[in-house]
DNA sequence: ATCATTATTATGTATATACATATTATGTCA
DNA sequence: TGACATAATATGTATATACATAATAATGAT
């Protein structure tokens, strides 16, 4: 770097992560305060702050006021990754996107679906079913209870062209959601959607969404073990 | 909010995030300038700035220079988890952890796994196997072989006290990760060793991690189906 | 009309300054 | 010694200003 060069706070940043990899600022240490850091890297301390304050979002630095800024010991890094729409997803693959809509209708949602959302013992729900094809082959099943109160037009959407997460995505906004990874077995119905055998290993995402502490919906989707999940941190 | 109050752009944030989910934004549209939405929150355009940077992060809206900021259309919203240590992980759940060593010496890496890491294809590796119980229960099987050219100081740890991740942990950071979910079925070792049926699901998280490119380690986690991985967004 | 050039514009970033706030360190009194 | 008020301090945030940059819109030449 040049004396005279703008400092930019992404090659701040760049060179904190690298002192950190490289132990220079060892796990645990207390690193300079932001004025030395500021004179040292010939900047204001407001461009060191945002280099400091995003590390710190990823969890390599730990900091807390009038106690200073170090290294996390135990680096908690997150893993960022985005959950896509399936379509999108399929097609960043490179795959020709297909669904099938298998069931959809108002029923009376199981316990283990009410209970989940915080809803009462027995509701009526409007239960979708279908199946999403990556190149005309099985990618993910998707099983979803809506809660019609929070969004009473669905009721009237017959989802012959548009996916039931689709339309919620363009339709019905959340602003808090759960998420839950876990494997499971597949059951007889479901090798069958998916094209597997039965007693095979499925790869489950289930998701609960709400607004403002208000259930909307409640997805299970599953896809067959084959399946990767990657993420980059 | 009374006019004289110092306006912050955790406020503001939390009131542009509500008019997106109310839709006063709609999904898709073009919403004002950084300089009117300063005026209209009577702040510098600095702290609407900030605002508007952590909604773009979270994905709610998309920003582009010259064309301004929009609404996100598909709300592709990155879900943020940490990934803890185990012994984190399980004693924040309020468990007891313990971890037994099962294998721990050097041999010929699998092709799979120097492929993978980008290595030559015949190598010496260290491999290390060990489990992870909470409560005295199988938690997490972890096979791991480690790149002795990258770590060579591993090569005399016994893991009798520590585990080899936490080992790693604070011996060697890694500035760059891949991280792989899958379900799979159990194998009759891992099966045996988790204390499950064999051709029982399993959930797997596998993980490959570097230094300025320089390979360190493959990790392969194995979890029992039932296990949950949860993540709030 | 088509293409390359230039102007315009919204966001992106850097800076100095000022004040806010959380937390630790210090000092005082009982 | 201990409890409690007070000072000191590092980070957190707000602001005005200035300039950088990317992308579009306008312009002009061919």
């Amino acid at each position: 770097m040049t004396a005279t060069a703008r400092k930019s706070f992404h090659a701040i940043k760049a060179e904190m992560a690298r002192r950190i990899a490289e132990r220079v600022w060892a796990p645990g240490a207390l690193i300079p305060g932001e004025e030395v850091l500021a004179v040292e890297f010939s900047c204001a301390r407001a461009t060191v702050n945002r280099a400091l304050q995003e590390l710190a979002r990823g969890g390599v630095l730990v900091r807390k006021r009038k106690a200073g800024t170090r290294v996390a010991l135990h680096p908690m890094r997150e893993a960022r990754f985005v959950i896509p729409i399936v379509r999108q997803e399929i097609e960043n693959k490179g795959g020709i996107y297909q669904f099938r809509l298998l069931s959809n209708r108002v029923e009376k949602a199981p316990l283990a679906v009410t209970k989940r959302l915080g809803l009462a013992k027995t509701k009526e729900m409007l239960h979708v079913r279908c199946l999403h094809l990556s190149d005309g082959k099985p990618y993910q099943y998707e099983d979803r209870w809506v809660n019609l109160d929070a969004v009473p037009s669905i009721r009237n959407e017959t989802f012959e062209t548009v996916s039931p997460n689709e339309w919620l995505v363009t339709h019905s906004p959340f602003s808090q959601a759960e998420i839950i990874f876990h494997a499971d077995l597949a059951d007889i119905e479901e090798a069958e959607i998916l094209g597997i055998d039965e007693k095979e290993s499925v790869f489950i995402i289930e998701r609960l969404t709400f607004v403002l502490q208000k259930p909307i919906t409640f997805v299970r989707m599953s896809h067959p073990g084959s399946h990767r999940m990657v993420t980059q941190l």
